[in-house]
DNA sequence: CATGCGAGTGAGTGACCGATCACACCCCCG
DNA sequence: CGGGGGTGTGATCGGTCACTCACTCGCATG
């Protein structure tokens, strides 16, 4: 059933393949979005031809929700690792929880791709997905920091900018309005 | 050149046609974006044949563009409207452009055509159009309001934040995370 | 070695979409 | 009334895209 580990099998499995597929996706979806990118560049992008591609994907629009399901859960657990570490250390939660925030901003692509699925939430099962990853992180910063309503409502509107500061290319800009609106990141 | 006013004309002017078509674009494209929507269904709505739409605007990027400048246009309009009759009026300039902007939020087709205007950033002319428009608007809000640059980020934080929340039909909605981002609206 | 199964692909197919073009129609002006 | 310029359309074209199918190959097992 499983291979060895120590084996030099030049065939993928399933799974390890869908994985890179995900993971070259992530990169492709995040510039141009889901109506955006034809599934041709994301099968070149991932190594393999497009007719296998939809073999392990059996639709364009499934893949992109694993994708996005993909990226909500990473956030999530980056969350929730920041918050269990931080209350076994002893330390304050609500600024471990600040700092992973900010670990997550370096990844473009997770913003760039997180922006282009609320774009994409017209599409019932994207909005769906999209819902739950939101309810879920909600509740953790809620359940975790203590913060008030309004604290979260601000923590999230912060990050949303970002979102949209990342798709304007404010970081590569010195005019006024990116300095304002990137300044304290 | 112009004809009269009580002229019973069935044929419209091009101007008149471009701005019936940005009327309908505006609605169809807040929906599916900028690849997400055929030319054909905005010909439809605007009520004239696609070819004709494409002699008024010789390319679908050009028609987007187009009606992007027009809604940032009329936020900029907006804000600069409310700054003008609160300092005519005496009254302080602060909460009279956050009303502004609460009356802005009523039209839901603004709030999604900005998000797909974000995401469709990967395209130089619609970005460059998207941070001149936040040049102006920053610009704007800061020297009328005299806000300090903390207050203009969290000012739009929350305007973004409201974008995404738009999206994701949050207001349609009554599970927790909705009533916390949702809040103070 | 034989055999069976999962990994992987080249070559399509039908549908759709952006864009074009030749042509019809309306209206104003001399 | 005739003609010219602006409004408007039907038909269509070239290209692209999501998706399919028939097929090959690699590998573990007996």
């Amino acid at each position: 059933m499983t291979p060895p580990a120590t084996s030099t099998r030049t065939l993928s499995t399933a799974d390890e393949r869908r994985e890179s597929i995900l993971e070259a996706a992530q990169g492709i979806f995040a510039v141009r979005g889901l109506h955006g990118t034809p599934t041709m560049e994301i099968a070149k992008a991932a190594g393999i031809s497009q007719a296998y591609l939809f073999r392990l994907f059996p639709t364009k629009a499934e893949l992109y929700i694993a994708l996005v399901r993909r990226c909500n859960e990473r956030i999530q657990r980056t969350f929730a690792d920041a918050a269990a570490e931080a209350r076994a250390a002893g330390e304050e939660i609500r600024p471990a929880m600040g700092a992973a925030y900010v670990g997550l901003l370096a990844d473009r692509t997770l913003l760039l791709g997180q922006l282009h699925a609320f774009a994409a939430c017209d599409d019932d099962a994207v909005r769906a997905e999209m819902q739950r990853g939101f309810a879920r992180l909600v509740e953790l910063v809620e359940r975790e920091s203590g913060a008030t309503a309004e604290e979260v409502r601000t923590f999230f509107a912060h990050g949303m900018l970002l979102n949209v500061l990342a798709a304007m290319r404010a970081e590569d800009s010195d005019a006024h309005w990116a300095q304002v609106l990137l300044n304290g990141c």
